[in-house]
DNA sequence: CGGAGTTTGTGACCGCGAGAACAAACTCGC
DNA sequence: GCGAGTTTGTTCTCGCGGTCACAAACTCCG
């Protein structure tokens, strides 16, 4: 889904210990890093892999390797240090200082996500607002005042801003990621529903709700199946718990 | 692949039940499904894979053998008629008839999924909004009154809800699954950022927003780091106690 | 100091999924 | 009717990712 591209040669002849991790470990560090905050906050200083693994619901063995990419951070017999821990996979993310966010698109979803305290707790510093309807913009969300969608270029460079989030209807979202990477702007949320397209270099990641529950009725489906009349296997064929 | 099938009785009605449709296929034919509705829109009656294909972000190969698992619903040398693939994709995913949902959790973000018109237009309907604090309950929102968390197994034996939306507070998350699990609900949309416990039989999904936030950070941090030139990996001096 | 117990880190194996290439099947023009 | 052109459906191959199992390394205790 990233539209990266994976040219990147770059001599890699570098001897470190760790480059290239697995896409898909990169999506679950994020989680290992929450597991962690919340041991952290119940004082439990250390933890082994497979405690770890539970509050993350992951596998030990999955959870040893995907940290085994980053470097050898436990101690054998012993387990790993939560707080050395957690600051070694923020660092590997990258969210050891705060990353400038912004906003398009406040509607209900997109005051939601400025609301949301989760951002702000997690590496991120929501910057600016920004909607192109007119009765949006001078009203205060979240403490902080939507602007108007031309004022996105202004904004990116004076802030830095390398992250943007779309949260615009489907129709408008293609023009506002072409605005963001016009602006400069190189790793995209889109909330919208719909298929953008941007040039090489820049990430795109989607949440799409809709999609998310039609997975869920289509295995909803066959369960409701199954249960009818066609039992095929009878064992528990459980879907993954 | 043997596409005829082994009986598996239950030949009434159905056209073609195949079995085992892989998870990666099933995740995209959602996408498929709105790149056909919007093909739809414009009048279009018919469409090549590579077309599809392009409209969906996908690769045309790719998604000819996505639709191949459904069965064979194109023409060589044409095409794929829009409506009539729509038709058996929606069928397989089982949207053919809308899916009652219930939120549980109406802060920001549950207002703005009572409110987004992508679920009740996509083979879902909204029957219930609840809320465990006093000062929502009786709050119309959406068109929906706001009932208190207590009634949930009430509502969802009521309704035959299967599907249910989690958008509270992560401390509150496990609890509430719980709840509906209890109830009877066995697909769970979880926008709690913590990981939910359910018994086998009972799938869930969740949207992380911070995650994904994260996973963008990573890879623009390799960015940063590829343009600077500087590796910057080691040396980061151990806090180790 | 050494052995028993514990836990990490990693090598081996296997299955799923992505992509390319090709045969099958349909339409169109003459 | 038949060949040329087009597009689907399928086969093959390869690499990523998940799981198992085990050696390495550390602690504890006598």
């Amino acid at each position: 889904m990233t539209a990266r591209s994976t040219n990147t040669g770059e001599g890699s002849g570098a001897q470190d210990p760790h480059r290239d991790i697995p896409e898909a470990t990169v999506a679950r560090l994020p989680v290992y890093l929450r597991a962690l905050t919340s041991l952290a906050e119940r004082n439990i200083a250390s933890c082994s892999s497979e405690e770890l693994a539970t509050a993350a619901g992951v596998n030990s063995a999955k959870l040893r390797k995907d940290l085994s990419y980053l470097g050898s951070y436990g101690t054998r017999g012993v387990g790993y240090d939560v707080d050395y821990l957690s600051y070694q996979i923020a660092r590997e993310i990258g969210v050891t200082h705060d990353w400038p966010v912004i906003i398009v698109g406040i509607g209900n979803l997109g005051q939601a996500l400025a609301n949301f305290s989760g951002f702000s707790s997690r590496g991120f510093r929501t910057v600016a607002l920004l909607d192109a309807a007119e009765p949006m913009q001078g009203r205060t969300v979240a403490g902080l005042e939507v602007r108007p969608f031309a004022d996105l270029a202004e904004i990116v460079a004076a802030e830095q801003v390398s992250i943007g989030v779309i949260s615009v209807p489907a129709t408008a979202a293609q023009d506002v990621a072409d605005a963001m990477v016009a602006a400069g702007i190189s790793s995209i949320l889109n909330f919208a529903p719909a298929v953008l397209n941007v040039p090489p270099g820049v990430d795109v990641r989607k949440v799409d709700l809709s999609i998310e529950l039609q997975i869920l009725a289509y295995h909803e489906s066959r369960k409701a199946a199954e249960a009818d009349g066609t039992v095929d296997n009878g064992s528990e064929e459980g879907i993954r718990a």
